[in-house]
RNA sequence: GCCGGUGUGGCGGAAUGGUAGACGCAGCGGAUUCAAAAUCCGCCGGGGCAACCCCCCGUGAAGGUUCGAGUCCUUUCACCGGCACCA
């Protein structure tokens, strides 16, 4: 019967839908558009379960608003740029973009088969000039508006394959493909502007109402807001430049603690100090490295070089407190330099320690000597502390007062200016790699560096590259970068650094409004169209990709390309789970595990030697662990509306579901089964109505509320529970042939949005009009979805203990005089009398004796 | 370290403060069959009872609010996730 589904019923049910258009989405009509969208997939080349889940959800919502009367646009594409196909072309000597296109047509193949409503007329892929060349004109926009600039930074570089590599590439210091030590340099590259936005973007996440409120966390922790102050410390001896040496601190309270200086390596004055003093010079070469990575930071110990400079604390004259060079202290935040106060931080206190530098407990009440031992005291911010605050006098309040208080108090005195500062830093986009999107700007010796003119577009990368050698195929390439200055017209270069392909991501969702058009949006088709209704992704870019995405969007507004309405371009958000299987493993004879395929074991051992696999507990289904189930030998085997039903039906959405082998028959087997009932009713002769046919449609009724509210919630698993329960009463049910035909078409169309092909079926074969696909959704009947009785349970002192059926609008009076009648509450009183007794109308009854 | 989330049968998981365990998987029993597959029917948290009834216990742990708590509050434990030498 599956093979029937998969073979017969799928593909020509697809064809049905390309035939009629059923999916064209077209900016018209008087229905409200509803626009759905998930995360577009990066062409490997094989789709994965994953892919097969988010689609699903994001295919059910569509299918669903089309029913309700919805103008849908749900596109698909590909974020086709990055450095896989970069490694794909070194390894085997292809190109990348071949490589590219081979594997979006192996994908979009695979994909097909799963029945997706898909409009695939928008389909793009951000490596296509079409698109890439529109983000370049973008680009441009954004550089003449100010959102982009160029400076220099400091990045992770390999010397090897000589390029910019994320810190997430260092692994040990090393680069992750060539093995070699990773040096810092210093470059030229451009940034976003991202973090003037910073407030912008923190403030606007309390407009989003139907984000996780987990992902507005996570944000609005990446922005990281801090309320601070910067004060100043005169330096014994001016050093370059700078009279005195100025920090940001959010715990001025602690002032009165301060007892050392702490500058960053790459701080102005370390780096003065350094020119005239080789010692220097080599700490601070010495505290620079030890990387960037996380379990560098954590294992680095501090590091730590007395200046001999000096500073004057600002409040206690006499308080004379040495500079020193800390390789704990970054460039990139604050000031680079900190008031260090050991009583009350950690790091203060470890460097304090391990130099031997004094420590001062900032809240000892007079005359009081607690001594900091290894653990520095550092209150909750809504704790109320209790202490001496030495300038400010407060001595009774809570950490977060004091501060504030502390704040003012050097404000008003001139010693200190309030300030708030962000985690978040400005977006560094430049790659030195190829097959990315070609950074559209031209240097000239004349005019410095220019934007191209927007008729040269789009940029198109070279086809004739190789990558026999390290390095950036463009910066090498005998002709590509020679141009003519678009400003002078003299002889030029052309920027050879590419756009990181998060750059790609942050504005697909536009282009999806107008994606063939000869400017990057059209306004009328954003206007319509815009925002995306529901977004639907990995929990995994609940940072990166949707503030990059948030920041795109004002900038796309700020240069014209968007309405204001899309300052926020997602108005609701879904972060669904992955799907993970049980890992199979036996060792071989060193004890090294060896792992198997799911395909390859059978009651626990493997098919072809019988011996015992090991199970691991389930987890994200990975490659390297062969935990993988293919969707395309499922949807072989199976058929896509098993593989939709599986995916949705075990666990919530926004949870991991565990593919099984056997939850995947239950389900081939549960779809036949109604296909056979579908049989059954079809071929029914008219009797005429039986007794059973209103049990039968307030079932309906009860089911069709249920699952449309399932459906509403993002509560699939639900309400495919409910269509399990009406499928069981429906195939038990004695009701007359019309009753059950009108079941059963309600049972197809509630399955339609999860199992498409398998309802399209059902509903012809029950001589439904049309197709299915666009067939309104049914409507529950209010009146149906009440019972006629009631069956209370009676608690006693909180406990179920009994039951009565009563009609339902039985007056509470008169349910009270039945209760006590019960028989379980005579014989719980034995002649005792009530205390107390509650009747919930409609719902339960409690007496308290 | 800071911030957040989650703990319910053998398993995945249901449950607007109102019958805990819906629905599915696994398991057990039965029907059908020469037999199997497929299908259909039934049972299925733990304990007490010969047994239906019935009684006791049970949503990580301990308290609390309430007529009534998986759900609300306090404390606590475990696991998961995010951030992090961020001053």
């Amino acid at each position: 019967m599956s093979r029937t589904i998969a073979s017969e019923i799928e593909p020509k049910w697809q064809a049905a839908w390309e035939q009629a258009g059923t999916f064209r989405a077209s900016r018209s009509g008087d229905k409200p558009k509803y626009y759905v969208l998930e995360m577009f997939p990066y062409p490997s080349g094989r789709i994965h379960m994953g892919h097969v889940r988010n689609y699903t959800m994001g295919d059910v919502i569509a299918r669903y608003k089309i029913a309700t009367g919805h103008n849908v646009l749900h596109p698909m594409g590909w974020d086709a740029f990055g450095m896989p196909a970069e490694n794909a072309a070194m390894a085997s000597g292809g190109h990348p973009k071949d490589w590219t296109y081979q594997n979006i047509a192996d994908m979009r193949a695979q994909m097909k088969p799963l029945g997706l409503s898909i409009d695939w007329s928008r389909e793009f892929a951000t490596c296509d000039p079409e698109y890439y060349g529109q983000q370049q004109a973008l680009f441009i926009d954004m550089l003449a508006a100010g959102l982009v600039y160029r400076k220099n930074a400091v990045v992770n570089w390999d010397p090897v394959d000589m390029t910019v590599l994320a810190n997430e590439q260092v692994i040990d210091g090393k680069g992750w493909r060539s093995g070699a030590d990773v040096d810092r340099r210093e470059l030229t590259q451009w940034f976003f502007n991202i973090s003037a936005y910073s407030e912008e973007l923190l403030t606007a996440i309390d407009s989003l109402d139907s984000w996780p409120a987990k992902v507005k966390l996570m944000q609005a922790n990446w922005i990281g807001r801090s309320r601070g102050v910067e004060i100043s410390f005169p330096l014994s001896t001016p050093t370059a430049g700078l009279e005195s040496l100025v920090c940001y601190s959010t715990r001025p309270d602690t002032l009165h603690g301060a007892t050392f200086m702490a500058i960053s390596p790459d701080h102005p004055v370390a780096k003065t100090l350094a020119e005239s003093s080789a010692d220097i010079a080599a700490f601070c070469l010495e505290a620079r490295k030890g990387g960037t990575t996380e379990e560098a930071i954590e294992k680095a110990d501090k590091k730590g070089f007395d200046t001999g400079l000096t500073v004057r604390h600002p409040i206690w004259p006499d308080r004379q407190l040495p500079v020193w060079i800390a390789n704990f202290v970054l460039m990139d935040y604050g000031t680079g330099a900190i008031y260090a106060c050991p009583s009350h931080d950690q790091r203060d206190l470890d460097f304090a320690v391990k130099f031997g530098l004094p420590v001062v407990n900032a809240f000892n009440m007079p005359g009081e000597t607690n001594v900091i031992g290894k653990e520095a005291l550092v209150p909750g911010k809504d704790v109320t502390v209790e202490y001496v605050n030495h300038f400010t006098g407060l001595v009774r309040a809570t950490a977060y007062d004091v501060i504030e208080a502390s704040i003012d108090w050097l404000e008003a005195r001139g010693l200190g200016k309030g300030q708030v500062r962000y985690r978040l830093r400005d977006w560094g986009l430049s790659r030195q790699r190829y097959w990315g999107c070609p950074i559209p700007v031209v240097h000239c010796e004349n005019c410095g560096v220019v934007p191209e003119k927007k008729e040269n577009l789009p940029i198109r990368l070279p086809d004739d590259v190789t990558f026999d050698v390290p390095g950036n195929p463009l910066d090498r390439h005998p002709t590509w970068r020679n141009c003519a200055c678009p400003s002078c017209g003299k002889p030029a270069r052309r920027e050879t650094d590419t756009m990181d392909t998060f750059v790609d991501s942050s504005w697909y969702y536009a282009r999806f409004t107008a994606p063939h058009a000869a400017t990057p949006t059209v306004m009328a088709d954003a206007e319509y169209w815009m925002n995306v209704d529901q977004y639907i992704g990995g929990i995994e870019h609940a940072i990166l990709h949707l503030l990059y995405s948030r920041f795109f969007a004002r900038a796309m507004q700020i240069t014209g390309h968007l309405p204001a309405k899309a300052i926020e371009p997602f108005d609701a958000l879904f972060t669904q789970g992955m799907v993970t299987h049980e890992i199979y493993m036996t060792r071989d004879e060193n004890g090294r595990p060896v792992y198997h395929f799911p395909e390859d074991v059978e009651n626990g051992a493997l098919k072809a030697t019988g011996e015992k696999v090991e199970i691991i507990p389930s987890a994200k289904m990975s490659k390297s662990k062969k935990n993988v189930v293919d969707p395309v030998s499922i949807v072989t085997t199976y058929g896509a509306d098993t593989a939709r039903w599986f995916v949705l039906s075990d666990s919530p959405p926004e949870r991991d579901v565990e593919w099984t082998a056997s939850g995947a028959e239950a389900a081939a087997k549960h779809l036949a089964r109604v296909l056979r009932i579908a049989g059954e009713v079809a071929a029914m002769a008219d009797t005429g109505p039986t007794a059973e046919d209103t049990d039968l449609l307030r079932a309906m009724h009860k089911t069709i509320h249920e699952v449309t509210q399932g459906v509403e919630s993002f509560g699939f698993n639900a309400a495919i529970a409910r269509l399990y329960g009406f499928t069981n009463t429906l195939g038990r049910s004695g009701a007359g042939a019309a009753a059950k035909r009108q079941a059963t078409m309600a049972l197809a169309q509630l399955m339609a949005p999860m199992t498409p092909h398998l309802s399209e079926e059902i509903w012809a074969m029950l001589g439904g009009e049309g197709l299915i696909a666009v067939a309104p959704w049914p409507k529950a009947d209010a009146a149906m979805l009440i019972d006629d009785t009631v069956t209370l349970p009676i608690q006693i002192n909180g406990k179920r203990r009994s039951e009565i059926t009563v009609p339902k609008d039985m007056p509470a009076a008169e349910v009270e005089k039945l209760v006590l009648a019960d028989e379980a509450v005579v014989r719980a009183l034995e002649g005792g009398a009530v205390k107390k007794l509650i009747v919930v109308p409609g719902r339960i009854v409690n007496v308290v004796i």
